[in-house]
DNA sequence: GCTAGACTGTCGTAAAAGCGACAATGTGAT
DNA sequence: ATCACATTGTCGCTTTTACGACAGTCTAGC
């Protein structure tokens, strides 16, 4: 069961807010609420699809281990995130690990409470196309846009992909802490430790955000999304 | 109406050929045939959805035009190919421009047949939500791996990807000319048109590509996939 | 509190890629 | 057939980035 306070949370997202209550109310009657530890593991790559998950608190961090075994972070999920549903419509296998940053709340809608549900109420899968559509089309601007952009502006679009749940979610409202090391960024946007420092530092002398022992602090998101469009 | 050739190359793909055989037909039944000269537009950025395409013959180009006027070629599209579905889902606008390189026949499904087909058999959903999964994976594939390649497996990976439909289209059989310049292509991976020449002369000294004036032949496309997947 | 290990900041040097220039070649229009 | 124009191939030179090295700093765990 989930609190009050955790249906809140779930429901402030910007996907999930605008579905009918119809929907809202039956995907709630389905969840089970679930609860990892700081490092726990959600599911692997290569995983058999266990159901759609909502972040009723805590935060989720997205990854895949690349080829030496370091982590390549795709995306950093937070508290009113959907996700997983992926292979859950196509049956195939995780994609990506996901692991707990922090002590966190899941809702869990399983595989089968989803299928039985659509099985029930086919009108609520055009709900479910739409964030399909969704992620394809922030995947597509992301492969249009790395075209064209410059280092510094391949990573202030990396960090505000990871921290915008790739189309859904709604941009935080406070600091936003990544907890990821130079190294890792470095990897992300195919550079060296040594440059991401220097375009960090640069960023940080504009304010746009702060330098951290192993994490970048987004004070104002809004404005590093502007200042990247405006700098494209 | 489609020709039985025409219908049976727009079978001849890797998602239809999979749906049962009462979609299959209702899709045809619900196709209008349509006929495009060489350059004609099919639709552009921004439009409104106007239907489901898929190619009977001929070739499409999706692309975008960036800031300075440029085509930005996101993707070729050969005979077997749907696409359009994205707007057709989620109601937005078109997020490409496409154009038909050679005369071209596309089969149509009209938005509103399309949605009439679903609202009378809601079964047909999954299918459809699958062919948005396959554009997802294909997505964030690309995405991941634009971490960890080198300048010349950038160039080969979008070669590769340019000709297989975005995780829809089987491999195509014989010789595949990509009509592009290698400036255009440079523009692509973010690099410039002297290297991506050296690059090419590389490859071409490989036997992997034939270079020629204003197009890259890719002669056996599955040779290019397991070198590229090889040198990762 | 202390300590081991991880991370950051900043050198200098080496390697890679960008970029202007220009000759040679292919293509489509007339 | 000719011609204008786009594209390729290949110089150098300049700029950017990678990479090794090392000192200083932070953090987690005991």
């Amino acid at each position: 069961m989930l609190t009050t306070e955790q249906r809140t949370t779930l429901a402030g997202n910007a996907w999930l807010s605008e579905l009918p209550h119809a929907l809202q109310a039956r995907l709630f009657e389905s969840a089970v609420s679930k609860t990892y530890a700081k490092g726990q593991v959600i599911h692997l790559t290569g995983d058999k699809p266990t159901g759609f998950y909502g972040i009723a608190n805590g935060r989720v961090r997205v990854s895949q281990p690349d080829k030496d075994g370091n982590e390549l972070l795709l995306a950093l999920l937070h508290p009113g995130t959907w996700f997983g549903e992926i292979s859950l419509f196509d049956g195939l296998p995780r994609t990506h690990d996901a692991v707990a940053e922090t002590h966190a709340t899941l809702a869990l809608i399983p595989t089968s409470a989803f299928h039985s549900m659509l099985a029930e109420h086919p009108d609520f899968y055009p709900h479910f196309a739409k964030l399909l559509c969704a992620r394809v089309r922030s995947a597509f601007q992301f492969i249009d846009s790395s075209a064209t952009l410059n280092l510094s502006q391949q990573l202030v679009r990396r960090l505000l992909m990871l921290t915008s749940g790739y189309g859904q979610q709604y941009p935080q409202a406070g600091a936003i802490e990544v907890k990821i090391s130079q190294e890792s960024l470095a990897q992300m946007i195919n550079s060296s430790r040594q440059t991401v420092n220097q375009l960090l530092q640069a960023l940080q002398a504009r304010d746009l955000v702060e330098v951290r022992y192993g994490k970048i602090v987004i004070h104002d998101w809004q404005r590093l999304s502007h200042w990247h469009a405006n700098t494209v």
